[in-house]
DNA sequence: CTTCGGGA
DNA sequence: TCCCGAAGG
């Protein structure tokens, strides 16, 4: 999921604290965020947190949380949320549904087993966001006070316009796939950055800023060639070419290009003509979608509101069974915060 | 992921 | 007060 192209801005990655974004506003990949949200929190056992009732509520402790420290530090945050997903990428979504299948099964398998750290793996794998889900995450942000922009087809995309068009200064996501959209700027681990256990060990992750001018002058690329990249390595609309990572999709880039002069000089690649793995009709079908995305070009204005405390004592607590205590510590720290207009400090980039 | 709380 | 493991739902 999302273009692999770490290699190319591995470079111009600049970390970053939550005081450089102050002021900023930041266009949230949403899906990005809950399914991150879904992933990630779990108890011992690598399930997720539940209600009462069995339904799932790690997206909602992760959105409420988060979005406070966001807040809390003069950041402001917009949710961008997919609309209906681009008929291109109903192969990805198929290849998803078939891996959480899969997830879900050997989870099950291995808790039979009694096997309980591979269990825990394979129960990360296996979330899934439903509609249920994403409209209440919906009715959630709104009664916090957050800005929400509903996409047409990609929240990339949207996000992605949202910063060209100066409505937000970054795109948030953990995807580097709003670059191919075109944002001019990408933030990524939008999170209280501290350290995180990976088998054992413990890694810093930092938040880190991406400027897509940079990264094009730095690696003396064209948009237009940034995509193509993308599409010789895998993208969300096209799987790519097998065996092509990005520094093999560069080189071939650089040297001719183009996908178009790849194709007329019938490269071979790992051994085999490109013609046997592109068409030029689908590779500006997937330019076109990068290029000149669905977007939704009227936004409305961005408003931060205090937020609505009865609407979110509901949700949590009377819905989902979140502590009130917690729930009101947290509250406060929002209300102290939301609404009121900060005014951009320093001029840090 | 983020917060909480108890021991150093 | 800091740190780290456990809990949260």
């Amino acid at each position: 999921m999302g273009v692999k192209i770490t290699p190319l801005v591995q470079e111009e990655k600049k970390i970053i604290t939550f005081e450089n974004l102050v002021g900023k506003k930041i266009a949230i990949d949403a899906f990005n965020t809950l399914y991150q949200f879904l992933a990630i929190i779990r108890g011992v056992d690598g399930s997720p947190l539940k209600d009462y009732s069995g339904e799932v509520t790690s997206h909602l402790s992760g959105l409420f949380y988060r979005t406070i420290n966001i807040v809390e530090k003069d950041i402001q945050p917009i949710f961008v949320f997919d609309g209906l997903p681009n008929p291109l990428k109903m192969e990805e979504i198929e290849r998803r549904r078939t891996i959480r299948k899969d997830a879900t099964k050997r989870m099950h398998e291995a808790q039979d087993l009694g096997r309980e750290e591979e269990a825990a793996n394979f129960a990360q794998a296996s979330s899934k966001l439903t509609s249920e889900m994403i409209a209440e995450s919906k009715d959630f942000i709104k009664a916090m006070g957050i800005p929400i922009i509903q996409a047409k087809q990609d929240g990339e995309a949207q996000a992605a316009y949202l910063v060209k068009q100066n409505y937000a200064w970054a795109v948030g996501s953990q995807d580097y796939d709003a670059l191919l959209f075109g944002a001019p700027r990408v933030v990524r681990n939008l999170s209280q950055n501290r350290t995180k256990k990976v088998k054992s060990t413990t890694v810093k992750v930092d938040l880190e800023w991406l400027s897509l001018a940079k990264i094009l002058q730095s690696n003396e690329l064209t948009q237009e060639q940034l995509v193509d990249i993308g599409i010789l390595t895998g993208v969300d609309f096209f799987p790519g070419i097998e065996g092509v990572g990005a520094k093999t999709a560069y080189k071939l880039i650089k040297s001719h290009h183009s996908i178009d002069s790849l194709m007329n000089n019938n490269i071979e690649i790992r051994k085999k003509p490109i013609s046997e793995s592109l068409n030029m009709d689908m590779v500006n079908q997937v330019r076109n979608i990068f290029l000149k995305p669905e977007i939704d070009p009227n936004i409305p204005p961005l408003k931060w509101k205090k937020p609505n405390q009865d609407k979110i004592f509901e949700i949590l607590c009377e819905k989902h069974n979140f502590n009130k205590e917690r729930v009101t510590t947290a509250l406060n720290r929002l209300k102290k915060k939301a609404g009121s207009t900060q005014r951009t400090l320093g001029d840090f980039f």
